[in-house]
DNA sequence: TGACGTACTATGTCTGATATAGTAGTTATA
DNA sequence: TATAACTACTATATCAGACATAGTACGTCA
């Protein structure tokens, strides 16, 4: 199982990749994370919401509330132009953190 | 620039990996990590003496001090047993995180 | 009706990376 | 020969992100 120290710091790209074409919501989000990495990725529900909130006030998030068929209230999430800019920094830095842990890969 | 968040987790596999063929001290094992990742990460002194005393006080590494030329007093570090262990485990985590966030990069 | 799934919020803890600062011996340079 | 730069650390405190724990509340299905 990945260990939080090692996530940390990906959980950006993670959810900013699954809002990058339409918005979502939390268990959507949740679910798609599962499913996207076969099972070897759970988001923990804490980290996920918390993520959420620190990505809207760094201004990568914007979010609205939104009423489904059967009068349940989500809040969902969609990209900003900034949020986009983060994505290809962290991706950036991602390809770069690769290069360097592998150089000391045995 | 690699953030703290980002490279948080790989340090154990940076520094073992160093001190799989033999013993090393901070300062050198410091100027290896530079050289290696091609100037691409430095990891900071703190960050560095800090995992040494996590690592040693894990059981991955065990502690002596070498008198050199001069007189000056070194502490330096080698892997145990279990160092090598950790550091195969800490590898496989590095290859499933890659695969997975791999998953989320476009 | 009660378990399970959905969709969150609140609060507090832990750890690893880092900032800041200081100590002290060695070596190069002007 | 003074002093700056390099070597080789230690101590202390801070910060942020992941996570544990707990609770709320609506919907659905057996």
């Amino acid at each position: 199982m990945i260990s939080s120290d090692v996530i940390r710091g990906y959980t950006d790209i993670i959810i900013l990749y699954l809002l990058m074409d339409e918005p979502g919501y939390g268990y959507e989000i949740s679910r798609k994370i599962t499913d996207r990495s076969q099972g070897l990725y759970t988001m923990k529900e804490t980290t996920l919401y918390s993520a959420f909130n620190r990505l809207e006030s760094n201004g990568y998030l914007r979010s609205f509330s939104g009423t489904e068929t059967g009068g349940k209230t989500r809040t969902y999430y969609e990209l900003t132009p900034q949020g986009r800019i983060h994505y290809q920094l962290k991706k950036d830095e991602w390809i770069v953190t690769k290069k360097v842990v592998d150089q000391f890969i045995k």
